[in-house]
DNA sequence: AAGAACGCCAACCGCACACCG
DNA sequence: CCGGTGTGCGGTTGGCGTTCT
């Protein structure tokens, strides 16, 4: 499947690079009233001349409202090795379980710092974790694709003995760790990793629309309103972010 | 001071999966 | 069940800023 189908939209006439701040206003904008909806439509009925992945990927790294600015935290550091080693180059599994910070992010982090940093650590000590860590990511990632088309199981059930049971994350209730929950599927093990790690989270900004990426789940009218007022809340911030 | 080399990060590209008619 | 479409993901690249020579 994906062969030889269209490109995504028709590039022609459309704006390329780097986002000017009038086409990210208009883009919160769109989305604070109208909501994440059809990426492909969306550019077009926010006035923009960008082509829907584009749009998409600009709110996922940059213009959402629950995104963390500012260097990683030593911390954060570990646990994307951590993770790292147990679930290897899936950033987006990474990134779900660091609230605020995105696949992206943390693929640039490690593909600058970590990956050194680990080569410089490695040289020195044994490779504990050979067959999980970078030796054979590529091979073993795709074979954990593999494995996980059928049965949803991490890199953990290969690189460990067992097969562990996918479990949903189910820890503890508070705002920043719902995302978590929310977002990603999985192993005890790994939830135990996180969990050992996310003792220091702190969010830095839980903005006033930090919650309107789940406005879905929005139900009551009192909520809806609640979440209005945020969300203009939100839209000032931007725009005064973006020094508009 | 100027140019080269390097590092970082936002954004693009193409593939694969999920969903729907 | 199958094909088309939308979305998400991971790898890669281009451009800008910083450091080095």
């Amino acid at each position: 499947m994906g062969r030889g189908r269209a490109p995504c939209c028709d590039k022609v006439g459309l704006n390329k690079g780097a986002w000017t701040s009038e086409e990210d206003t208009k883009l919160v904008a769109f989305i604070h009233k109208h909501g994440r909806g059809n990426w492909r439509a969306l550019p077009k009925q926010a006035g923009l001349l960008r082509c829907g992945k584009s749009c998409r990927l600009r709110w996922i790294n940059y213009l959402r409202p629950d995104i963390k600015r500012g260097n990683f935290t030593e911390e954060e550091e570990e646990t994307i090795i951590r993770l790292h080693e147990q679930l290897g180059n899936r950033w987006s599994k990474i990134a779900s379980c660091l609230p605020g910070r995105t696949d992206n992010e943390i693929k640039n982090l490690w593909n600058t710092h970590l990956k050194r940093r680990l080569g410089a650590k490695q040289t020195g000590s044994s490779r504990a974790h050979s067959s999980c860590g970078k030796v054979g990511d590529e091979q073993h990632h795709k074979q954990e694709s593999i494995n996980e088309s059928s049965s949803s199981s991490s890199c953990i059930s290969s690189s460990e003995s067992h097969v562990a049971p996918r479990v949903t994350c189910s820890g503890p209730h508070d705002e920043t760790k719902n995302r978590c929950i929310e977002d990603c599927s999985i192993e005890p093990e790994v939830w135990g990793v996180v969990m050992d790690e996310f003792s220091f989270f702190v969010p830095p900004y839980v903005g006033p629309m930090a919650e309107g990426v789940h406005r879905s789940t929005a139900t009551t009218s009192e909520e809806k309103a609640t979440r209005e007022i945020e969300d203009d809340g939100w839209l000032a911030y931007l725009e005064e972010e973006l020094q508009l």
